[in-house]
DNA sequence: AGTGCGATTGACT
DNA sequence: GTCAATCGCACTA
C-alpha cells in the first residue's frame, strides 16, 4: 500500500521536467492545493493528459491568442479556460516561455477540504466530487479569475508533493477528442476509483498499456 | 455582426 | 450506451 512519506511541500519550477509529455507523467501522484479565505482544499494528481507543441488538438496549436496566451507562459502556470459554456478546465503550462503547450489536469483523489468540495459541487459523493477536469475545477472553485497564475509560488492555487508514487501508472488515448485522440498521451494511477473515463481506458483489462 | 464549434457534464434509454 | 445544454472564442465578411 502506497503512502506518503513526508509533509506536503511546493513544487519549485526546477522540480518540474521541461517537457510535456514528461511533466503530464511526473504530475501523477503529486498534489493541487487551493486556498481560499475561507478554507484550503488539496486532492491527489490522479489523471492528467499532454497537449505537447505540434498536437493539433492542442489549443496552442493556432498560435497565441486571447483565450490561449497562458499555455505560452514558462512552465508551472496555470490555464484555465471555459469549456462548453459550462464547464472551467485546469491545464498547466509545460514549457520555456514563449512555446505553447500545456497539461491538463483530469482528476483529482480529494484529500482535505471535503467538505468545501462537496458544497462547491453540490453533490456529497466523495467519489465523484473530482473526477473529471470540469467537476474538479468547480470542486476546487477555479475559474478564468486564476489563468496566468504562478502554480510554483504559494498563492491561491499551488502543486506540491508529498513523496508519495504511484503504484502502476497507466498510459492511454486522450478523451473526448475528434483529432489525435488515439495517440498514448494521457497518464492515469491504474485501479484508483478517482479516475475519469471508460473501464477500457482505465486498465482493467489485459492489455493496457504501462507507463515508462 | 454572424456563424460554428468544442480538452464536459448530467440526464436519460 | 445516447444526447442536448450552453457560451466564449476564433474566424469570416
Amino acid at each position: 500500500m502506497p503512502e506518503a512519506t513526508h509533509r506536503p511541500r511546493r513544487l519549485a519550477r526546477s522540480d518540474l521536467p521541461v517537457d510535456t509529455v514528461a511533466l503530464a507523467r511526473y504530475l501523477i501522484g503529486k498534489l493541487l492545493v487551493r486556498k481560499t479565505p475561507s478554507a484550503l482544499l488539496s486532492g491527489r494528481i490522479v489523471e492528467t493528459e499532454a497537449y505537447p507543441v505540434g498536437d493539433a488538438a492542442g489549443h496552442a496549436y493556432i498560435g497565441m491568442t486571447p483565450r490561449n496566451r497562458s499555455l505560452f507562459l514558462n512552465r508551472g502556470h496555470a490555464y484555465v479556460y471555459l469549456a462548453y459554456g459550462a464547464s472551467y478546465l485546469l491545464n498547466v503550462s509545460s514549457e520555456t516561455a514563449g512555446v505553447g503547450a500545456g497539461v491538463l489536469i483530469r482528476a483529482l483523489e480529494p484529500l482535505s477540504g471535503i467538505s468545501s468540495m462537496q458544497r462547491n459541487r453540490g453533490i456529497p459523493t466523495v467519489r465523484d466530487l473530482a473526477r473529471g477536469p470540469g467537476r474538479l475545477a468547480a470542486a476546487l472553485a477555479i475559474d478564468r479569475r486564476l489563468d496566468g497564475i504562478d502554480l510554483c509560488r504559494t498563492g491561491p492555487l499551488w502543486l506540491a508533493s508529498d513523496g508519495w508514487k504511484s503504484p502502476a501508472t497507466g498510459l492511454s488515448g486522450r478523451i473526448g477528442l475528434s483529432r489525435e485522440a488515439n495517440r498514448l498521451l494521457r497518464f492515469y494511477v491504474r485501479r484508483n476509483p478517482f479516475v475519469s473515463g471508460s473501464r477500457k481506458l482505465n486498465g482493467h483489462h489485459d492489455r493496457a498499456k504501462e507507463s515508462s
